[in-house]
DNA sequence: ACCTTAACCAAACAATTGTTTGTTAAATGA
DNA sequence: TCATTTAACAAACAATTGTTTGGTTAAGGT
C-alpha cells in the first residue's frame, strides 16, 4: 500500500543505468579507460562491481555505450549551431563552434570519442570508427561548401581544421576564452590567413 | 655524436639497454602505456621479465626514458630541417617539416610525446611537461618570427598549427603523402588562407 | 688464481583486473 | 494471491599486473 518512496514508480525502469553511463563517461574521459576499473565506476554510483554486469555484459560494450551518447552530442551541438546559417564560412565558424561547446563540455561523453581509445578495445573498435567517419562526414559537407580555388585539397583542410580542434583538448583550460570562441578563432585562421 | 667510443672500456655497456629502450618504444607507441605490459618488452628482446629491472627500476622509469630519447629525436629533425633557412615563412615550412618526420618515423619513439600518456604516470609527469614545453618554446620563437599584423594571436596560431601536425597521428597512412609534406601544406594552409 | 661486477634466469610475490556465481529483497502482473 | 521479473548484493573466480628475491654465468681487471 502506502510506501516510503513516494511519486515515483513506473520510472523505475535506466534510472541507475544512466547514472552508470555519466560516471562512466566521467572516469573514461579524466583517467583513459584502462585506467578506469569497472570498481571505479560502480563505486561512483554507490554499486558493487558485479551489479554493473546487470545493466551492461562487459567493460567494452560500457564504453561503447558512452561513446554512442558522445557522438550524439557532438552532432546534435554542430546541427544545433549551424541552425539557419546560410553562408559557407559563417557556417563552418558556428561549426567549429558548436563542436568545441560539446567537445569539452565538463559531462565527459564527447570527450570519449577520439581515435586514441581505439587500440585498446577489440572488436568493437569498428564501430566506433564507423560512427566517427558517420559524423566525419558531415562535417566534411561544410568544408565542401566552402569556395576554395580550384586547385584546394578539401581533406587536407578537413584534417587541418579538425585538428587544430581536437587538439585543443590537450591544452584548454576553463576560464580564459570560452569552446565557442576557440573553435571560431581556428576557422577564422584558415579563412584569411593571418596577414589580416 | 651521442655515444662514447671510448674503445673496449665500455663496449658491452648498453647494448641490450637500447634493444629494450626501442621495443619499449615500438609498444608504448602502438599499443599504449598500460595495454603493455613488462613481459611484452622483456619478450620482445628475448629477455625474461624481471631482467629489465636490471636496466630500468621500474616502468615509468623506462617510459620516461623512451620519452626523453623521443623529444631528443623531434628536437633534432626540427633543428636539422630549418638549419640554413632564413625567410621566417620558409622556416616555419622546414620546421613542421622536420616535426612530421620525427613524429611519423616508424621507430615509434617520438610518437610517444604526447600528453595522453601524461594522465596515466605518477610523479613523472611533470618531468614530462617540462620537456614538451621546452620544445614547444623552441617552436614558438619560429611563430614570433613571423611578420603577423599586430593583433595577431602567435600562441592560438602555434597551438592551432601544432594540434594539424599533431592530430595527423590519427590518421596518417604510410603511401600517400609523405610527412614532410603534409607538413609543409598545413603551414600553407595558414600562410595565405585558401583563397589562394 | 682471485675477486668483482655486469647481465641475466627462474620463480615467486602481492595486488588488481574483468567477470561469474548464487542469493535476496522489492516491485510487478495475472 | 502467487509467480515472475527487476535490480541489486556478497563473495569468489582465474588471469594478469608490476615487482622482488636469490641464484647463476661469464667476462675483465689486478
Amino acid at each position: 500500500m502506502a510506501s516510503e518512496t513516494e511519486g515515483s514508480e513506473a520510472q523505475r525502469q535506466n534510472n541507475r543505468r544512466d547514472k552508470l553511463l555519466e560516471a562512466a563517461a566521467q572516469l573514461f574521459s579524466s583517467q583513459g579507460y584502462e585506467a578506469t576499473s569497472m570498481r571505479d565506476i560502480a563505486g561512483a554510483v554507490g554499486m558493487l562491481p558485479g551489479s554493473v554486469y546487470y545493466h551492461f555484459p562487459s567493460k567494452e560494450d560500457l564504453f561503447v555505450a558512452v561513446h554512442d551518447e558522445g557522438v550524439r552530442q557532438i552532432t546534435d551541438s554542430v546541427r544545433e549551431a549551424v541552425k539557419g546559417v546560410t553562408d559557407p564560412w559563417e557556417r563552418l565558424e558556428a561549426a567549429a563552434a558548436g563542436h568545441m561547446e560539446a567537445l569539452l563540455a565538463d559531462n565527459g561523453f564527447a570527450s570519449v570519442v577520439t581515435p586514441e581509445y581505439s587500440t585498446k578495445l577489440g572488436q568493437a573498435t569498428e564501430r566506433l570508427i564507423a560512427q566517427r567517419d558517420a559524423y566525419e562526414r558531415m562535417f566534411a559537407t561544410f568544408v565542401d561548401a566552402l569556395p576554395l580555388p580550384a586547385g584546394a585539397d578539401r581533406p587536407m583542410f578537413r584534417l587541418g581544421l579538425l585538428g587544430m580542434l581536437n587538439w585543443a583538448r590537450t591544452w584548454y583550460r576553463p576560464g580564459r576564452k570560452t569552446p565557442a570562441e576557440i573553435g571560431r578563432e581556428m576557422v577564422r585562421l584558415l579563412r584569411q590567413g593571418p596577414m589580416g
